[in-house]
DNA sequence: ATCACGGTTTGCA
DNA sequence: CTAACGTGCAAACCGTGAT
């Protein structure tokens, strides 16, 4: 809906901030390890399968987002790229200090992945916001050593764009306000920015796009959202009203209850047995089951699936999955394992070249919800609960591997686990790898 | 016709 | 030494069978 007239606005022009980290896993190895400034660093995948964050030296090698790390190493190490293994740990640490920094900036904060969040900045009267949005860039620099960009405009969307124009152009110097520009300047930006980088818009409604003749974010803010709507669906409606600067999308502030919890991974070399495959899946189990009690939820059911590498296209193929539902849902590692482990042996079939396991615990619900056994006595069920939290502590305190079910394995006997062969030290997790740091 | 369902695909970081 | 291509989540989509 457009005016001609200027009307009196009772609310101040809305205005979303998207402030993302620069090549976050990157930037937290660098913090802990100067030599690394100036440099090209890449940090890789799991198992150090692929390529997920590359520093600003790398991409200029055109070391390309998601290579294989086996394909690009010849070159990368010729051309004195360093490579990290992925430190969650780290990287989930350094997380958390940026956004209760950024919490700081505004009263209305939404943590929308591991190195970005939105920040409602309306209604914030007597500020400049790029002033204000430099202040926070150097106040996140000091506390956590971390560079940050961030866009300003009127819905998500287009602090998403904002977002990756301040990343763009050096001369902004980290900050762009959509807000402060003139319409028609705005348009032209929107014009030299390729819909691929629109939020929302992947490969396939990329390519898709393209063919009703729409490359640019322009073309797609000038479309007629109800049209796109019947031709793509809603969210592709939303994306077009959220460009010409109407917010659809709300701020959540508090996210929607957690409807699974995975673990997953692929290993480290094929295996064939059986029981390799039991020690995966225990062990992934393990972890779901300490994420699940960390949330003080309670699963439903227990998917378990298995699968042959679809890159070694040569070999058979085989993949295959079950969703057992448990009785009564639990937080107890026992049940949970013994589900996954009954579900394993039913899709397990012998003769093939096994690459990846995983397990996903479902219809979570919280402890208020969870239905008493009415089988089980009260007993039994506290008793249970008492281990798994001694469970939680010891191996809290003293390592993961300290209590394990015999199910899990012995380590050097488990040619499945991961690679991760170019770790950096757990330097705000772990003082005996941080006192081994020069 | 419409809905609920489950499995599959897509997108994002 | 060799072989080697991620993970965790949500939501849309789509075919099917029930009503």
């Amino acid at each position: 809906m457009q005016m001609n007239m200027p009307t009196f606005n009772p609310s101040a022009t809305r205005a979303i901030a998207l402030v993302d980290v620069n090549n976050f896993y990157v930037s937290c190895e660098r913090v802990f390890n100067p030599k690394l400034r100036g440099r090209p660093v890449v940090v890789l995948s799991n198992n150090d399968g692929c390529i997920i964050s590359r520093s600003a030296e790398a991409k200029a090698l055109d070391i390309a987002m998601g290579a294989p790390w086996f394909k690009v190493r010849k070159y990368a190490e010729q051309e004195g790229v360093i490579a990290y293994s992925s430190n969650y740990a780290l990287y989930a640490d350094m997380s958390n200090r940026v956004m209760s920094v950024l919490r700081q900036f505004s009263p209305s904060q939404e943590v929308y992945s591991i190195d970005e969040s939105f920040l409602d900045f309306t209604d914030f009267p007597r500020r400049d916001l790029s002033a204000y949005a430099q202040q926070l860039r150097q106040t996140v620099l000091q506390a956590t050593g971390l560079p940050v960009c961030v866009g300003i405009a009127r819905s998500k969307t287009l602090a998403k764009l904002a977002n990756h124009c301040a990343k763009q152009q050096a001369t902004l110097n980290g900050v762009c306000h959509f807000n402060n520009l003139a319409p028609t300047v705005l348009d032209d930006t929107l014009r030299n920015i390729d819909v691929s980088h629109v939020w929302g818009i992947g490969r396939n409604l990329n390519k898709h796009l393209h063919e009703v003749g729409i490359h640019s974010a322009y073309d797609l803010k000038m479309s007629d959202a109800a049209t796109m709507r019947q031709t793509f669906n809603v969210v592709m409606e939303k994306t077009v009203r959220e460009l010409n600067g109407t917010s659809c999308l709300a701020l959540e502030q508090v996210r929607g209850p957690q409807q699974q919890i995975l673990s997953t991974r692929s290993f480290g070399r094929a295996v064939r047995d059986l029981q390799s495959l039991e020690e995966a899946v225990t062990l992934y189990t393990t972890r779901a089951g300490e994420k699940l009690r960390q949330r003080k939820l309670y699963a439903g059911s227990v998917y378990v699936y298995i699968r042959t590498s679809p890159f070694r296209d040569a070999q058979q193929q085989y993949d295959n999955n079950l969703r057992l539902p448990l009785h009564t849902a639990t937080n107890d590692t026992l049940q949970l394992v013994q589900a996954a482990l009954a579900a394993l042996r039913q899709i397990y079939r012998p003769g093939y070249d096994y690459m990846k396991a995983g397990v996903s615990l479902g219809e979570l619900v919280t402890a208020e919800a969870q239905q008493q056994d009415l089988f089980q006595s009260t007993a039994t069920h506290e008793k249970a609960g008492r281990l798994m939290h001694a469970l939680d502590t010891i191996n809290q305190k003293m390592g993961r591997a300290t209590l394990r079910l015999a199910s899990e394995g012995v380590q050097h006997h488990q040619p499945w686990r991961m690679k991760q062969e170019l770790k950096s030290p757990a330097y705000t997790t772990c003082w005996d790898e941080l006192l081994a740091v020069e």
